[in-house]
DNA sequence: GCGATTACAGTAAGCGTTTACAGTAACCGC
DNA sequence: GCGGTTACTGTAAACGCTTACTGTAATCGC
């Protein structure tokens, strides 16, 4: 007895196969490229299948063959232009080369041990781009142990594995930034940090605190904020500096998201930028050239970012050797929210 | 012979059932919350499956069972913040309701009868939420007769199809900003229009025009100039304006994007802000409100839309009935980058 | 010109689920 | 206490592809 449920219109491979008067292997060889065919039967085939509008159903491919034709970025919910750079190079990789892109929003610390399992892994994608701190690294090494190929995007892997990561020069980027403040004359230079864990805040930091050192500048931790890399959570914590009389000339906010959150309390207290404070950012975001005043920051490539992760994944997937890290350049971009020596 | 090809460690459904003592069908039951399973084996079962960590293979239930419990988002580049917005909408509304997205962007104008067709349909996803003036009616109706579940954002389904649309307030926010414009002084008012065959765009046309004849002031075609909403096209556009001597004392932008665009133009050739010129957009994106000077738009809940899109989606997936079409409120915000009589 | 190789194409098993259908035991009404 | 439900569970056939293996005709080496 038939369990057949839908009277589906749905154009198969055998169809196609029919149609061009060959066997649904050689169908499927025509489509993935796989196999040996002759020129003639291949053009046959290729006209039954446009012909017949066939699309191969992605989740019987998925079953039956190896490849799901996706891959998946994890990342917390998507706030700032920085996203939709990241996400567009990563798009950008990937198109042409028959592959899409199923999102993962985490927006709370996540765990294939918590009671619901993402619906992660080998189960749904061919690979996977991580990019949040709201993975654990259980749940990374659990999914590395499946052979799952992934990409880490600014944040280390979980000691041992082998897998590859794409940062920014978070320190050199800070490092001259920083150095360019304390030339331009600063000597009390705030830092915003990062979320709590975060590697480009920590390594940001790092380079503050080298540029502090390398001109014999001491650290102050009164200068230490915290921070989530938002506007809102900055200018709450400038604000509570400024309550507590904290004396400060010039802010590192981190990220440029922060630093439209310290624009905001500068202004408020009526302090001028950059005549009382200068301000620096991180990331160059779109924004950053067009508010008032421009934001001096490190120009960070967030588009590439996304794409070598996707370049990389997909080298991967293919079972191609890879490097184990990449650093991004960036670079001082200087305009008005300081002044001053220009260091080079 | 067998064909196995992996020796997978792959945890499957057999696995949780012999664990639980209970056939393949029960514990599917107990996943899918479908058919009737007693208290004690539910219990049994989903303790097998957490101890087990077992992940249901997403193709397999794809391709057995009718949902993929994916949903896709065919949309242009990504480009400004405002998608960004967007995609947090829709994730915030599938988010805890077991669906994933899938992102396919359309770089192109794209069709199924193109010669490598979309990988779309309800091939891969269980309906589409299209946004994009770059997926041809054609395509839209052939996947409309596949009964893929689908809604537009910022566009109409072609002719005739029953496909619910998400539209912004478009005519009454242009007619609004507009009518404030001219209420305010300002009589040579430029509008840049969207891409071409945009509906949002033809939609805040119909509303600058009406502001006009609302005011009894003719209209000037010498002052409709054509755009893409992004301000690279918007700096040529009045750059060529300028230099073709048009008079105009303010600019409705389109959106903010190409607002940013104008901003430089007028700057470069040292137009005051809004003295000589004013300058309103559309959208009201995140940088609106920190640029210089700050700019008047129309607030448009872009998020909103996002969201909305999806709610409508799974409605449809579940074969609710649905409205044919939401529009959403947009709203007035004067700031800095106009000036005089506010018109309430 | 003959055995070995190659190029091409077909057969059919299997991928891991869902679900129609078929039980079976407990329970119901009268 | 008996036929009819009801509540639950199991069996096994799809779902639409990919691919290991097999077969055959054409081609090659010598």
């Amino acid at each position: 007895m038939s369990v057949r449920r839908t009277n589906s219109q749905r154009v198969r491979i055998d169809d196609v196969a029919r149609e061009a008067g060959v066997s649904t292997a050689t169908v499927s060889r025509v489509i993935n490229g796989t196999g040996t065919v002759s020129a003639s039967t291949k053009e046959r085939v290729n006209q039954a299948i446009s012909h017949l509008k066939f699309v191969a159903h992605g989740s019987a491919r998925g079953l039956a063959g190896t490849k799901t034709h996706t891959i998946g970025l994890v990342l917390p919910g998507l706030t700032t232009f920085f996203f939709t750079a990241l996400i567009q190079g990563i798009n950008d990789c990937i198109y042409n080369r028959d592959y899409s892109l199923l999102m993962y929003s985490v927006y709370t610390p996540a765990s294939m041990t918590s009671g619901k399992p993402l619906p992660l892994g080998e189960h749904n994608t061919d690979g996977l781009i991580v990019f949040t701190d709201f993975l654990d690294d259980y749940s990374i090494q659990y999914m590395y142990d499946q052979n799952l190929p992934i990409v880490m995007l600014h944040r280390s892997p979980p000691d041992g594995l082998n897998i590859p990561k794409i940062m920014f020069e978070n320190e050199k980027g800070a490092f001259d930034i920083v150095n360019y403040l304390i030339q331009s004359g600063k000597k009390r230079i705030v830092y915003l940090k990062g979320p709590e864990g975060n590697e480009d805040s920590r390594q940001r930091e790092l380079g503050y605190r080298r540029a502090l050192a390398a001109n014999n500048i001491a650290i102050d931790n009164e200068l230490i904020g915290r921070g989530n890399f938002a506007s809102g959570r900055a200018r709450e914590e400038i604000q509570d500096m400024l309550a507590r009389n904290v004396q400060f000339d010039a802010i590192f906010a981190g990220n440029d998201d922060a630093a439209v959150g310290v624009y905001e309390v500068l202004r408020k207290h009526n302090l001028r930028i950059p005549e009382d404070v200068a301000i620096v950012g991180f990331d160059d975001d779109y924004m950053s050239q067009y508010i008032s005043p421009p934001l001096t920051t490190v120009k960070a490539p967030v588009h590439k970012s996304g794409y070598e992760a996707a370049r990389i994944l997909l080298d991967l997937i293919d079972g191609k050797s890879t490097v184990d890290e990449i650093k991004l350049n960036t670079e001082l971009v200087i305009r008005e929210s300081t002044e001053g020596v220009i260091h080079v």
